[in-house]
DNA sequence: CTGAAAGCGCTTACAG
DNA sequence: CTGAAAGCGCTTACAG
């Protein structure tokens, strides 16, 4: 059974493949296509069961109603939930999504984009490596807009980014820490040159400051970015064991990290809230339903993933338009989600 | 800067797209081209950064290099995992995968098997809904191979299928509970006509049955499929709480159920494993930290991931060959996690 | 050894 | 109102 063209439809209507176009592309009323011949030309179809070439059609005319979206990895729930988002809400815009994943490899993704734009995706939402804003810039220059989720290049203000304020996300729970009576607040990070990881940072640094509190190096612990969940582990152990910190509350930087925590902490024993209290950047189902429950700062993922794409559809409508508005990166408010652990 | 074509290199290397053609798809030797003019091409393309279109090429050639893959819900963990493994599977034989979801909505999987068809996807891994099998023939008549995976259609041993051996292991997991002495066991499962689910529920009734146990209506709570979270979660809270049951133990059929489970537990304050031992089919990162750790059946995600893409891959060599052995489901044997809630 | 030409399945000016 | 034809960017028999 071999699929049927536009032309086997032409032939059996009686009538020419421009006609069927125009029929099958709701320009039969503009082109005053006759009643009869609409008519017949979609019985036609409709009996063959024609299914439109999206090759051919993308290739005539340019465009795939298609996004490339680039994530880190899509088993990752953060990601998995944001990748949902994106495609319910293409679906809105008539556009499909084709994902895939970096795995924080910058070859990687250099090699994804270069796959996307052989496929001739419209435009791309991207979580991106380090040093991949030449690779954008590239995209951008062949007139095809990019969005950036999750992180942002804060160099390159002509690089739209949609991501959760993390500065001001980590300041609201340091505070919250602040007010609670916590004063030696231990720190658990990624180690990453990535500028939405240094906000975060930033901000612990900015809110002890604030109150007057030198920052300790000692409660700072950086997990080295190819470490292996085991080592990582162990890293986290350490410092939650180590004596004579003191240590009174933990802020985990990212969900990857607070599970980790939350491993080091059952291994340990450690009675949460009363001998430690834990926080975490970035929600998770564990978090609501380990025993304490475990409060954090929740992202607004669903939104964070409709405005990538309306921001990319904007771009979409304006595509050739140099002047197009150069913006800061969007910041979406992140929520202080209060349960058990602090 | 427009993108460049095989003509504008041919143009710039002063010979014809064949030519250069044969280069870029390592036919040059072959077509016996000089050395000469090899290196001119391959330098040509490289400074003027030419990317083949997929486009074209799927056009002309009728081969994608592109799988689409229909899962359920790619935010779900089980099917993000699965997704991730066929992603890094299929590269391995230089293939894409374009996924989306069902939201287990029958009309929907039916317009993204019509979306991804009209792609030209060269074959399909695919999550089935109910009453899909009709659609799924077509697709094989039209020659693309089809390989489900995590269910099946028992009455089509004709489309393959990679998934868990979900009798084995449901009864596996019944023996254990047994063996550990419980007599009361609860099951809680999902309302649906699918294959894989029966098969779970009727390996249940069979241990029972087996072990001279008349199985108790009573035990079995079936939630509707289209219940919200807090109905599906009332359910579950009533099962536990009902009195005069006196259930000692519960096996939760998927692992959706078994986190609303364990939340059902911790709001009624039960003591697990002592009040009741709990068993969940299917692995998630809660039931390893939670507090006692569950017990699980766990599936080979990976595994199934990986047999799914090897089995379409053999399928996409033989495409056209009508008289390709007929398989029944190829169902991989699940571990049985031993943790402390049993 | 290399080139000219057909054709994949569409869309869209252009002509009548 | 409808059709013939060009062309999107490729691949691949065919010819020389």
């Amino acid at each position: 059974m071999k699929k049927v063209s536009i032309s086997d439809i032409a032939r059996k209507a009686g009538v020419s493949v421009s006609t069927v176009s125009f029929v099958m592309n709701d320009k039969a009323v503009k082109m005053r296509i006759s009643r009869e011949v609409i008519e017949r030309v979609e019985h036609v179809a409709r009996e063959m069961g024609y299914r439109p070439n999206q090759l051919a059609r993308g290739l005539r005319t340019g465009k795939t109603k298609t996004i490339g979206l680039i994530v880190e990895n899509i088993s990752n729930s953060f990601f998995a939930t944001l990748a949902k988002s994106i495609e319910d809400e293409a679906k809105k815009y008539d556009y499909k999504v084709v994902y895939c994943s970096t795995d924080n490899d910058e070859e990687k993704a250099r090699e994804l984009i270069n796959m996307l734009s052989q496929r001739q995706v419209d435009g791309y939402i991207i979580t991106p490596t380090l040093n991949l804003s030449e690779d954008i810039r590239r995209l951008q220059a062949e007139n095809k807009p990019v969005v950036l989720v999750d992180r942002y290049f804060p160099q390159h203000e002509e690089i739209p980014a949609v991501l959760v304020d993390n500065y001001e996300g980590v300041s609201r729970g340091m505070e919250y820490l602040y007010d609670k009576g916590y004063r030696k607040i231990a720190l658990v990070t990624i180690e990453t040159e990535m500028a939405h990881m240094k906000d975060r940072i930033r901000a612990y640094s900015d809110v002890l400051s604030r109150h007057g509190v030198q920052p300790d190096e000692r409660l700072v612990r950086i997990v080295p970015y190819n470490s292996d969940r085991e080592s990582a582990l162990k890293e986290v152990l350490q410092l939650l064991s180590a004596s004579g910190t003191d240590i009174d509350a933990v802020f985990f930087l990212t969900n990857y990290l607070g599970v980790l925590g939350i491993e080091a902490i059952k291994k340990l024993q450690i009675k949460v809230p009363d001998q430690l209290a834990v926080l975490c950047f970035d929600d998770n189902d564990i978090f609501r339903l380990y025993t304490p429950t475990i409060s954090v700062i929740r992202q607004p993922i669903e939104a964070i993933g409709q405005q990538a794409v309306s921001t990319l559809m904007e771009r979409l409508k304006h595509t050739g338009d140099d002047a197009y508005p150069v913006h800061a990166p969007l910041r979406l408010e992140a929520d202080l989600v209060k349960r058990e652990s602090v």
